[in-house]
DNA sequence: TCAACCCGCATTGTCGACAATCAAGCGACC
DNA sequence: GGTCGCTTGATTGTCGACAATGCGGGTTGA
């Protein structure tokens, strides 16, 4: 489903596998899956995946020999996974009390997208400086694929997300900046992720956001640094006034 | 020195208070500044603290052992410290190797300061919104010791340096934004500080710097949120451009 | 009856020891 | 003579136990 693509600047595999010891892997395949190298990193993705998708509910208490016998191992590699999400956001310590996982409100939701705004467009600006041509030629082939994939033109939302998702990436990874990339893809979509996850049924608007896709590309491959980061920006306003629109609807 | 501001939007101590627990910390005057919570926050401080005064050579790799001695502690809570510094980027740790100080390289420093042209770029367009009448008044009178400060018309670079830092700082602060303010403030400048020492002797220019201040307060006490947005990309992106005409100099 | 204090329990922080892994140095073999 | 493999040493990863801290229930006093 999403093997046949140049090899060149692809991602590979599930979001969270992205990270591995807070560093960016672009190709996992060549890491083992399974074993990876320390025991508190397959905790601490474990533990990451389950947040992110919300098997354990955001906001409540957990203790650390809880979390530790459920994922079989010791407080020790245990605690290193959890200081590692703990700068990711997605779980607060307090001293001496304990741990709760976050939970991502609105108004926070809301912050991450004026960051996004920023950065991404940023990014995009870069991205028309500095991406190789076989960069811009696979993000092309990308748009094409969403075009004609079905659950686009069903407005089904899932795969769009993700399509969305890959095509952020690939844009920010073509800013060749990697502050710039592991501060998104490292820190920020992480919770992004999360809250799609709490609130599955939100409204996007995948037509709407194809044609902008669309439109940033043609930036990009004309080398336009300031209309790739005006048309990112407005993308990533779009959906935050979109959000901000659902907030007022359900309150 | 620093003392007499009005208390209601300024940071306390040294930047390197300002963080505790991962955690914002506006007023550290409330807490114990020599016992902090627990083991691991004096070693995690007292590290990064000499990690970004350059005290640890940058580049150079350390045992976990002869740190742990060193600051009178177990491995254990200095584990817990190496953890928090890498996730801030400033060691670098490899599995069963060992863990290595980092060094911000030219091409790094200019990375970040693409993302911090971003990033305070939308922070003064916030500020320019949501900062207090209060907080505006403050931050022109921070310009007004700048004026009168003899260090400044001398051309003394440290003090500017902190001066310079304290605005910047304000303004983020000023944008009402936790996210962007934890993501600038407490990750993004500790990097930043740490090239200051490594390379103390670099030209800034206060005086430009100091005009350019002063016109980013205006825009932001005319509430006009694009200006001071430009304004402050401008003034960082110049600051770039001059560490940039360095760098080939210095080749 | 309510509030404040005290005590026990549970949870987290810390420590030392053991096991797993990697890097380097030496030797043997091609 | 060069390269491959092994062995040794040191360093990190992991584990279990102990100590310190915070929280909640119970009791006592006004």
């Amino acid at each position: 489903m999403r093997v046949d693509r140049p090899p060149l600047a692809g991602y590979f595999g599930t979001p969270a596998e992205y990270i591995v010891h807070n560093r960016l892997v672009y190709n996992p395949d060549i890491e083992d899956d399974k074993a990876l190298r320390t025991s508190a990193d397959r905790v601490f993705e474990a533990l990451q995946d389950a947040i992110v998708r919300g098997e354990i509910p955001p906001g409540s208490r957990v203790g650390e020999t809880e979390l530790a016998e459920r994922f079989g191992t010791s407080r020790g590699p245990l605690r290193e996974a959890l200081r590692r999400l703990e700068s990711r956001r997605l779980v607060e310590r307090t001293p001496h009390v304990g741990i709760r996982i976050a939970s991502l409100g609105y108004a926070a939701l809301l912050e991450i997208y004026y960051v996004r705004e920023a950065l991404e467009g940023m990014a995009a600006r870069l991205a028309a400086m500095y991406m190789t041509a076989a960069e811009v030629a696979g993000l092309k082939d990308l748009l094409v694929t969403h075009e004609q994939d079905e659950a686009l033109r069903a407005d089904t939302a899932y795969f769009q997300q993700e399509g969305d998702l890959d095509f952020h990436y690939r844009v920010i990874q073509g800013s060749h900046n990697t502050a710039l990339t592991e501060l998104l893809i490292g820190e920020l979509y992480h919770r992004i992720r999360m809250y799609r996850y709490q609130v599955s049924a939100y409204a996007n608007r995948p037509q709407k956001a194809f044609g902008e896709h669309q439109r940033i590309v043609e930036a990009i491959e004309a080398r336009d640094g300031d209309l790739a980061e005006m048309l990112m920006r407005r993308h990533i306003s779009s959906a935050r006034q979109n959000i901000e629109k659902h907030m007022k609807e359900n309150t």
